[in-house]
This record gives structure tokens, sequence and C-alpha cells, in this order.
DNA sequence: TGCGCTATTGTGGATTTCCGTAGTCTCCTC
DNA sequence: GAGGAGACTACGGAAATCCACAATAGCGCA
């Protein structure tokens, strides 16, 4: 059987007792949802990509890379899927810590299936929320690369509210030349005052918590 | 002896057992930290303001008011104050809802003194900057409360990047008009454009996080 | 060398913004 | 009734923004 394309929309399942995996492969497809299985951390972080979409469910305790070790590699490659921690065994400690680097739950074995799915379907939510903003973000820094260095400059004291007079004389250039800038600026952002980037990019630095 | 005032940054220590008061009210002053001792939940939050300052060390069994209602009151009540939780008993669940419900830490008795210690400096630290924070966005909001009914529209339309000609448009208005409310506006929250109060007013947004 | 991109500048004209000065009208409070 | 606040308007003039059209210079790459 051919496994779902890496950009589908998944429940990623990190354990290495394959009983476990097996179980809840079948729990969540008779829920009508996608899933992926991993049998280690290892596994499952060499196939991560940006573009991976979902939820992950995983198993705190495994061999070799432990879950806590997952999460915060998934924190460094700033993956946006909410992950669901599973444990054996009754830890406080290691649940606390979990939450700490990021899971958006934590629940202890053996785990009601309803439970456990309606956990998984809030994270299904949170990720296409993410995803959402993310999108937003990805299309608004790509405009921003657009900019030559000359325009970022002007473009950060033009969102300090200087006059075009004020910057040409902070740059030591003609105003006529500010005016050039600001205007291909608007124009690479497809807006059409700076009062309208302010806006579009306070949504970016929003998008970022 | 006399307890320091409500506004003083200090320890809340939230605890029915009387024994556990004084012995971390020991510990908490004997690194020099100020310190206050509440019986119950109850206690604790008949006596909360605003302008309560610190962090709170809260036991989550205790008779009466449990530990997690007293975060959901704090939480309603939009409190800047961290908590951190103690637990006599390792329970997963609740350590998993406390964090949830915004405690930033979760410890098991008996307390390793020296973490605790960490732990409290920790959210102390977390609570000067949730204070600079929410001093600022006060600030803000007091000068919005300001504007006139038509000073708010006037203000919702020019920062959406409208032109003074098309704001007067839509409200009905001579452009002249509108220019008055503008110059109002900016001078209200003390800033020379348009630009520099879209800056202030997302930083207010940022620091609603 | 030729081309594309970036940075720069000038001219002239139109539009927009800003504001002092001056005034009217309505509503509310004392 | 008097005064204050808010909303509104007009005139005239200055400053700022916007932009078409036109041009030069430097750099990197094929």
């Amino acid at each position: 059987m051919t496994p779902p394309a890496i950009e589908a929309v998944a429940v990623h399942v990190v354990d290495d007792d394959a009983a476990i995996r097996d179980s809840l492969d079948w729990l969540f497809r008779s829920r009508g949802l996608t899933v992926r299985l991993w049998e280690s951390g290892e596994a499952f972080l060499a196939a991560w990509t940006p573009a991976m979409r979902g939820c992950v469910v995983l198993d705190v305790r495994m061999a070799g890379m432990s879950g806590l070790d997952v999460l915060d590699r998934l924190e460094e490659l700033t993956s946006l899927l909410p992950v669901v921690v599973l444990t054996g065994h009754g830890d406080v400690p290691v649940a606390v810590q979990s939450l700490k680097k990021g899971a958006v739950d934590f629940l202890e074995k053996p785990v009601d299936g309803g439970e456990l799915v309606n956990r998984v379907l809030a994270g299904l939510a949170l990720e296409a929320r993410r995803h959402v903003a993310a999108s937003a973000t990805r299309a608004l820094e790509e405009r921003l690369a657009t900019l030559s260095p000359r325009e970022r400059e002007v473009m950060d004291l033009m969102l300090d509210g200087l006059l075009n007079k004020q910057i040409a004389d902070d740059l030591g250039i003609a105003m006529r030349t500010v005016e050039v800038h600001r205007a291909r600026i608007l124009e690479k952002f497809g807006v059409r005052s700076a009062i309208e980037l302010a806006g579009r990019l306070a949504d970016l630095r929003r998008a970022d918590r």
C-alpha cells in the first residue's frame, strides 16, 4: 500500500511499539483520518519537511531518540505540527517538560480512543490555523526579500513616520530618489500607501505568535 | 507584623496547610523575597486586585476552592501573575490541566527548595515583562478612550489607508472636517503621522499576546 | 560588448495634506 | 442664559506627495 503524499493532512503516529502503531492506525482510520506510521523519532524526523501537514501523536518513551528529543528538534525546525504526547507511565516532570517544549497535549496510556481522537481533531484544527497564518507570513516575507538593500533602508524609515525630506537628509540623497524608492516598495507589496503597508507588516508580526 | 503593601512585588503562597505556608515563607524570605501568605484560594482571590505584583505559588489540592479553580478565576480576571503550581500527589491529568489553564510551572512535593526558588524567580522575571507590556497597553487604551465617536470612525478609516477625500465621501462630510478630526486624533496620541500611530497600535496588539 | 538591475537626479505639474483663521449649530450642564 | 464640547464648514496659502518623462553611472554576467 502506497503511503499518502507528504503534504496530505495526516495523523503521524510515532511509536516504536508496532502493536500500538497498528491500534492507533485502526482507530484514526475508522474515523476517516489519513494516517502515517513511524517506528522511531529518527525515521519521522528524517522524513520531516516544512510541507508536512497534520498532527503528531508521539510516544514519549522510545528506544533511541526520546519523545522529548523529538519535541526539541521539531521546535528547532520551527515545525507547525501540533504534537499530542502519549506516555505509558504517569510522570509529572515529563508531562510538564513536554508541554513546555510545545506539545499541545499529554495523555496516559491506556488512552480512551474517543478522547484521543478529540485531542487529535483539536490539533488538526490548530494546525490548519497555523498553516493559514504561516502562508500569509511566507507571502509577505517573499515580497520583503524582493527589496533591494536601499529600498529596505527607505522602508524602515518610512515606517518610522519620517517625511521624504527627512529620509533624504538621513540617507544623504535627493528627495526625488526617496520618492522613487517609496513607489517601488509600495508596488512590490501591492499596496497603495505606507499606512496600508504598515497594516500588512503588523499582521505579519502578529502571525509570528 | 504588618503585611507588605498590595502593590509590592511579592511571592504569594496559597496553601491551606499552615506548616507548608511557614516553610515556604521561611524559604523565600531567606532568599530576600517578600512573601504574602494565604490560607485559601478564596482568601487570596478576595484580596486580588489588578495592582497586585509578583508571583503565585499555589497548592493544587485545598479544602474549599481547588488550585484549578483559582487558575480559572485568575484567567477570567486577566491577571498578570505567573502561577507555579505545587502538588502532593503525582497526577498527570491535573498537571496538564494546570499548564493549559495558564500555570507557568508544576512541581511535586516534597519540592527541592533551590528548584522552587529558581522557578519563582523565573516567574517574577516574566511578571516584570508582563507588567511593562501591560502598562504600555493601558496607556494606549486610555488615549483611545479619549477619542470622540466621530474621531474613532475617522481613525479606523485612516488606518485602512483611505485618503481624506475618500473618508469624507464615506462619512458624507467635508474634507476639511476629516482633516480636523485627523489632527485631533494624532494630537491625542502624541504622534505626528498616521504611520506613527499605526506603529503604536501595532505594538498594542502585540502586547496582547 | 551588451544587457539588466540598482541607485541616483532633474523638471514640471497635479493632487493631497496640513493648518491658521473664522464661523455656525446642536446638545448638555450648571 | 452662559459656557463648553463636539461636529461641521469655508477660505487661502504653504508644504508634502506623487509621478510621467528623461537621463547618467556603476556593477555583474553571459
